[in-house]
DNA sequence: CTGTTAGCGCGTTCAA
DNA sequence: TTGAACGCGCTAACAG
């Protein structure tokens, strides 16, 4: 009803002070006498003040660093995908005076973890996005943030307790339901179900992938509890599996014939069953890197779950400009969608521009 | 490398001549030689300008007026969806003082469109989004646009020859190729595939139908050139359809298991199975309306196809202040993705925001 | 045709 | 303790 827009010059006329007085009681910062303070608080509140945030922007000519805790990736990467989404990000936001910065760090690697935790704590910021990986440290850098009143936003996947601004990924434990039950249609009597799993038992993608294999689970037992599942570690060294170990397994278990795999890392199994005399009636595996596109569109991979890394580097930069400069609310959680590509509809998607 | 940021100042002195002719030749407004004009943009150029959006957030005191010429909608409508992306769009523009008008027709009603199309033109506007209709009607405003130097957007469809600025949306023929190759998956020896066509002949959407239906017999003659395809109308009146002449469809054609609806209504379909004996094995739908949503839930439609209607109308009408406030260069066709949407991933789908 | 100038709303001096 | 004045970068009106 009341929509008119109150400038300071409004609110010193209104309290019978001036605009520089405002400013002062606006931003607390001392040299003003107790009564004219409340006279202006007084019309602060009555009016429901709202600053104008171009005029801010311009006034103050200043620059807003973001910083961006993520792993290290390669060209063909989950993370390289994250990257892009915030590269695009940064560029719509430079002209808002905004810096974005990198810490990166080596997935999974403890020691690198902790010394980019380290590293962010002696960096100033406005605003921190991070792609989690340890507890621990995750936690003590979150306390050290909400101290500095630094606000941060997760991505990818969440830290229980270290309550983000925000958090965007995907519901990993939904995202291991519908891989249940996209690879089950293809299920015939007798058939067994495969979970190719990881060696690094101390990676803290562990967690993520746990998820998505208790949604995974809760499908089976819910409407196939009485098919096996079998399971088989990818001793994955250098890219490239352990090929005895998976052609022994094939021959031990000639009735495997759905396989899922948890992570990234699809091509593996893909890429054997290319190369060797096994086939699976329906292979399904996680995220669009090139490898695992190649292999959906060659028809051993069946199915792949996408969880628009990109997209989620970017909403998060553009969050945290959000809430820092525009002093806008966001939401506290924002699920991905679980896109499910096939060889028919992989050519025309983009998750992102 | 060059991180610099320009201000007008600094592109007024390096190209030897004043702020306000700059500013003359970023926003074309005229009264500047051809040599100076030419001095300055080569300058502006080499140094890749990015004005500061809070200066012009700040200093904007023209009004930018965009039009939006799309059909009434109800709720649970596709033009409902393009309604909010467009909203959603004013609302992030409204501080740089874009100010969004809606001229709305009557879908497929020539008179409606001829009046809105009218009105239009005897309306003031910086820029134009239309969903275009009637072709005649469409290249008759398009040519009074460009004469007036407004720019404008088609999306939803492309009209030939119109020559927008920019069309969004999808690639109907590819689009019908996908829904031919996801429907025929389910393809069993002996069966034959239905259309169900819509009774409106002189219905602009027709074309784009057409187009459909052209990908989807591509897919048909490369890969089940000997499966046969029976049509049917449905006689549609007031969201009902003609009962009969589905139930004796289905009682003369008993393999006709396989069904595509090329238009938003596949609900007329869907419902019909729920509520009579006759059963398909798959059918396919476009666009996420409720009701759509609710059949493929509860199985009578096996996929939809989403279009990303509200993304369409979101970023044309970013799109038109891209290039009529900040005179960026748009890329004059944007295709949206084909979502392919099941009933495992449609509860978690969502095309924007 | 071109240069000059006065704001937009706010932050930050510098005087009073 | 306060007020007045200047400038951030850009737009637009006004002089020349």
């Amino acid at each position: 009803m009341e929509n008119k827009i109150y400038t300071i010059k409004d609110i010193a006329q209104m309290a019978g002070v001036s605009a520089g007085t405002v400013d002062r009681v606006l931003h607390d910062r001392g040299d003003v006498s107790k009564s004219t303070k409340e006279k202006v608080q007084k019309v602060l509140k009555e009016i429901n003040y709202q600053p104008n945030m171009f005029a801010i922007g311009l006034a103050a000519k200043k620059k807003y660093t973001i910083i961006c805790l993520i792993p290290f990736c390669n060209e063909d990467d989950y993370w390289h995908s994250v990257s892009c989404g915030i590269e695009r990000a940064a560029s719509e936001l430079r002209p808002f005076n905004v810096i974005i910065n990198f810490i990166k760090y080596t997935h999974a690697d403890h020691t690198s973890y902790e010394k980019a935790c380290l590293e962010l704590k002696e960096t100033s910021a406005d605003a921190v996005l991070i792609a989690p990986n340890f507890r621990e440290e995750t936690l003590t850098i979150a306390e050290h943030l909400k101290r500095q009143h630094i606000p941060f936003i997760f991505i990818d996947f969440n830290v229980e307790g270290a309550n983000p601004l925000k958090y965007i990924g995907q519901n990993s434990y939904m995202s291991g339901y519908i891989a249940a039950k996209i690879l089950m249609r293809d299920y015939k009597d007798g058939q067994e179900v495969v979970f190719f799993l990881a060696n690094n038992k101390n990676n803290p993608a562990e967690i993520q992938m746990q998820r998505r294999m208790d949604g995974f689970m809760k499908y089976i037992s819910d409407f196939f509890s009485d098919v096996p599942i079998r399971e088989i570690i990818l001793n994955k060294t250098e890219d490239c599996v352990d090929k005895e170990s998976l052609d022994t397994f094939f021959e031990n278990h000639p009735k495997a014939k759905l396989g899922i795999v948890f992570n990234s890392r699809v091509y593996l199994v893909g890429n054997h069953l290319l190369n060797s005399k096994w086939k699976m009636d329906a292979l399904v595996g996680y995220d669009l890197l090139q490898r695992n596109v190649d292999l959906l569109k060659s028809g051993q991979v069946k199915y792949l779950i996408g969880q628009r890394p990109a997209l989620q580097g970017y909403r998060g930069v553009k969050a945290l400009c959000e809430h820092v400069i525009f002093k806008r609310t966001v939401n506290a959680v924002k699920y991905m969608p679980i896109d499910v590509l096939m060889k028919e509809n992989i050519d025309f998607y983009f998750e992102f521009e």
